[in-house]
DNA sequence: ACGCCGATCCGGCGTTTGTCGGAGGGCGCG
DNA sequence: CGCGCCCTCCGACAAACGCCGGATCGGCGT
């Protein structure tokens, strides 16, 4: 329940002032103050969120640095926190796969409010089941079928819902399966949901 | 196969080349030239990506406006384009959900290209997979099974590759499902993908 | 040493799944 | 009209699933 934060800022006062504030609201947070130190913990452990300090250690892009490992690799969403923020600081940070750019100064508790935020966010995935769907090439009947199986319910459940015979909904299932080159409810969900 | 791609682009001109440009590397795009034909275009249809120009007909953060819409509320990844890049706005590009800030002037292929990454990312569940099965507390085997249960294979499947019996693999999925609280395959899908 | 827990195995039972063949009805298009 | 496509339903069957009781074994703690 409880998700991982790594925290990296290289002050030491302000890394555990912050740290000991989102440990205090929920958060598992891990604090480094170093490019080297991040990159041993996220090897170390899997986390769900970050918190990089754009400058550290007087290396003006360290952090920037670690977005491509954090964001990209390990699919960490990451908030970078900078005192001085230009426009080529923050383009890359987007282009980097940040998730948020919080400027210094900022209090503990808006940061720990983004993060909730970011807790919450990814938390639905109907987007990528209706592309997933569409580029199958179903037909509406199939779709609305194969929407309720993604939902996790059972062939009787998707009958009584959609007010057919199980046997038909088994139809289309099976039909769905066959559009999909699957032949499982398993290997359709790893369809739609690669890894 | 082929993305779906809106473009928002109020320069007539700019915008037809890019929209035949995309359509000759296999998006299937579609090109409006104004905030509420924006808006109407998602509504009307699902989108995977979307390329949005900053300013639209003198009006400096029109393009900006469409990104909770579309960035978060329908999860379209989403490339943002303009001439003149300030720190406000990069940084409500990225706080918005943006993806990636493209610098006019850019050519086409860049484009293309930038599309294409997009489109081969998000492609990869692991990482979500990994913070859910860690968050149901499951012992080393459990986390073992479950992760191959996720990747669409069967009991026996999981049994020959772990040197173990189908009945004990069945044994490891049933209290994995105890665990999440589920009590099929398919929920347990949901249980990691909620939609 | 005893108990507890995790991992491993077995047999069995009822249910669900996935597929096959067959059969009808509706709807649009050449 | 006939043809194809979609949706609907049925019976049947093998496979996979989910769960039950019961069993052995090794480690770990008090």
């Amino acid at each position: 329940m409880t998700s991982r934060v790594l925290l990296v800022e290289d002050d030491d006062e302000a890394r555990e002032t912050l740290a000991r504030a989102l440990r205090r609201r929920g958060f598992e947070c891990e604090a480094v103050g170093d490019e080297a130190a991040a990159r041993a913990a996220v090897a170390a452990a899997p986390f769900d969120l970050a918190v990089v300090d754009v400058v550290l250690r007087g290396d003006e892009t360290a952090g920037l640095r670690l977005l491509p490992e954090l964001a990209r690799e390990r699919g960490i969403r990451t908030v970078v926190i900078t005192a001085f923020a230009d426009v080529a600081k923050v383009k890359r940070a987007l282009n980097d796969g940040a998730r948020y750019l919080l400027e210094k100064p900022f209090g503990a508790a808006e940061l720990a409010d983004l993060l909730h935020q970011l807790q919450a966010e990814e938390g639905d995935f109907a987007p990528i089941v209706e592309r997933a769907l569409r580029k199958a090439g179903l037909t509406e009947k199939e779709t609305a079928v194969a929407r309720l199986v993604l939902k996790g319910l059972t062939s009787a459940e998707v009958a009584r819902l959609e007010g057919n015979s199980e046997k038909t909904v088994r139809q289309h299932v099976s039909r769905v399966f066959a559009k999909c080159g699957v032949s499982s409810r398993a290997e359709l969900f790893h369809y739609v949901f690669p890894s």
